[in-house]
RNA sequence: GUGAGCGUAGCUCAGCUGGCAGAGCGCUGGACUGUGGCUCCAGUGGUCGAGGGUUCGAAUCCCUUCGCUCACCCCA
């Protein structure tokens, strides 16, 4: 038997149901903000994410999918959004229509990763980018959307965990800093940390073992050495969202894992999947297009990890979405049978979403069958139903039943659907 | 890349120091002819992940291999 390849996922119904929500939410929030869907290739010149998510990270290092096509090209599974958009972007001369621009995008990205909960080797992000605006009202308002869109997914409890990462050049001068800070107590840090002592100081930031912790706890902030520029430029974002209502995190020891974010950085971790695990990372890459031949237009984004985030969901809101709301028909006998089709083609004509019973089941197991899967209202309707133009509908949960005229029945349930 | 755990029915799992492969759930049907949920009955369903070894006999013990999961790392 053929399996799926390691850290791939069959979304079967119902789950597939509660991406379809997340989606529409998408949809809905980012438009209604002026945003509009672009869709890039799932594969780019590997070269791309090189220059773009750096090539020192570990997504370019060790994650990547990467092959040769035919002619030998070097082909690369896009592992994030961003680089493809900004591409597109450049390549598509959209710094000719009015800046900003403000686009988000749905579907699948790759990494070569170990399995582990909330972490797949392909996995689908939900990203918003505002490109073409230097300004902290841009920064807000990207957060603002993240906000909403979450809100409009029924997320009561989480929080927006920021920093600011300082401008390109600050951020050797910080790393220095850091470097000399941490050699005093060299000896109390994890054998990973010394490594990262000399590779990345800032990831020492990031560890999770309670002795580093205790170490790095009074390090210097980057904002020691931030740029003023900069550091005026995430107080003003800060200042925005929280005139907002928007509950903020400060966060110095925030380290992201792609190179070309500078100033405000920001992520949200689900409590659901454990404090390490993020749903949403974003920030400002103001050289991320300049980087890559083209004009200097700065942009702020983020991305949504999409599979961690249905994991994460409102339970309330999920069954919601899972429940089943249609009308089950139930036709007795062949003459029944036929008119049972043209009522369901009737009925969905008028939206109303059916499910007719095909299978020639008996009266009472179809009823068990609708019970069990959740039916609330079934339509029953026979030779003698049939001869007086009338249906039966059965509230499964009242256990109420009653006639109702065939040409009512559309009525009926816009009535019981949306009061 | 490092470390740990687990593979038995569609799902969750039992199966003792080796002795006829099981339960619950699910699915299908039935218990007054056209009225569900509870209950009861029946049916359905497994190369015990795969290969090899030990043995009269292996789901069980040994070896190999494949797969899955979790943690580290990193990230969405």
């Amino acid at each position: 038997m053929i399996q799926k390849p390691r850290g791939t996922r069959d979304i079967l119904p119902p789950e597939s149901r509660l991406f379809q929500a997340v989606e529409a939410a998408a949809h809905r929030v980012f438009q209604a903000l002026g945003a509009e869907e672009i869709r890039t290739p799932l594969f780019e010149h590997t070269e791309l994410f090189v220059r773009s998510v750096g090539e020192t990270t570990d997504i370019v290092h060790k994650e990547m999918y990467t092959f040769a096509d035919r002619k030998g090209r070097s082909l690369t599974l896009r592992p994030e959004g961003t680089a493809g958009v900004a591409r597109a972007f450049l390549e598509n001369r959209l710094d000719q229509r009015p800046l900003p621009q403000r686009l988000y995008y749905i579907g699948p990205m790759f990494r070569y990763e170990r399995m582990q909960r909330g972490r797949y080797r392909e996995f689908r992000q939900i990203g918003l980018e505002i490109i073409g605006a230097s300004t902290p009202l841009a920064d807000a308002e990207c957060i603002m959307a993240l906000w909403e869109f979450f809100a409009a997914l029924e997320f009561d409890n989480f929080t927006v965990h920021m920093n600011n990462l300082g401008d390109p050049e600050d951020r050797p001068k910080y790393a220095q800093l850091l470097r000399s800070y941490l050699m005093g107590s060299k000896d109390q840090l994890c054998s990973d940390c010394q490594r990262r002592l000399q590779e990345n100081p800032l990831r020492v930031l990031d560890c999770k073992v309670p002795t580093c912790k205790e170490v790095t706890a009074a390090a210097p902030g980057m904002d020691t050495v931030a740029s003023q520029a900069s550091r005026a430029h995430v107080e003003e974002v800060v200042s925005l969202l929280t005139s907002l209502g928007i509950p903020l995190k400060w966060n110095p020891r925030l380290v992201r894992g792609l190179d070309y974010y500078v100033r405000t950085v920001f992520e949200v971790v689900s409590p659901e999947l454990g404090e390490n695990t993020v749903v949403c990372g974003g920030g400002r890459y103001d050289r991320l297009l300049s980087d890559l031949g083209g004009p200097e237009i700065p942009g702020v984004g983020f991305a949504v990890g999409e599979d961690r985030l249905i994991d994460s969901l409102p339970p309330a809101f999920a069954a919601k979405v899972t429940t089943e709301v249609r009308l089950y028909l139930i036709p007795l006998g062949n003459e029944p049978a036929l008119f049972g089709l043209q009522l369901a083609r009737d009925l969905i004509r008028q939206g109303v979403p059916v499910e007719l019973e095909v299978g020639g089941r008996s009266l009472k197991a179809a009823l068990k069958r609708a019970d069990k899967r959740g039916f609330a209202k079934v339509v029953i309707f026979g030779e003698s139903e049939l001869a007086r133009g009338v249906v039966l509908v059965k509230d499964l949960r009242r256990g109420t039943q009653q006639e109702v005229p065939v040409a009512e029945l559309a009525k009926d349930w816009q009535r019981e659907v949306e009061p």
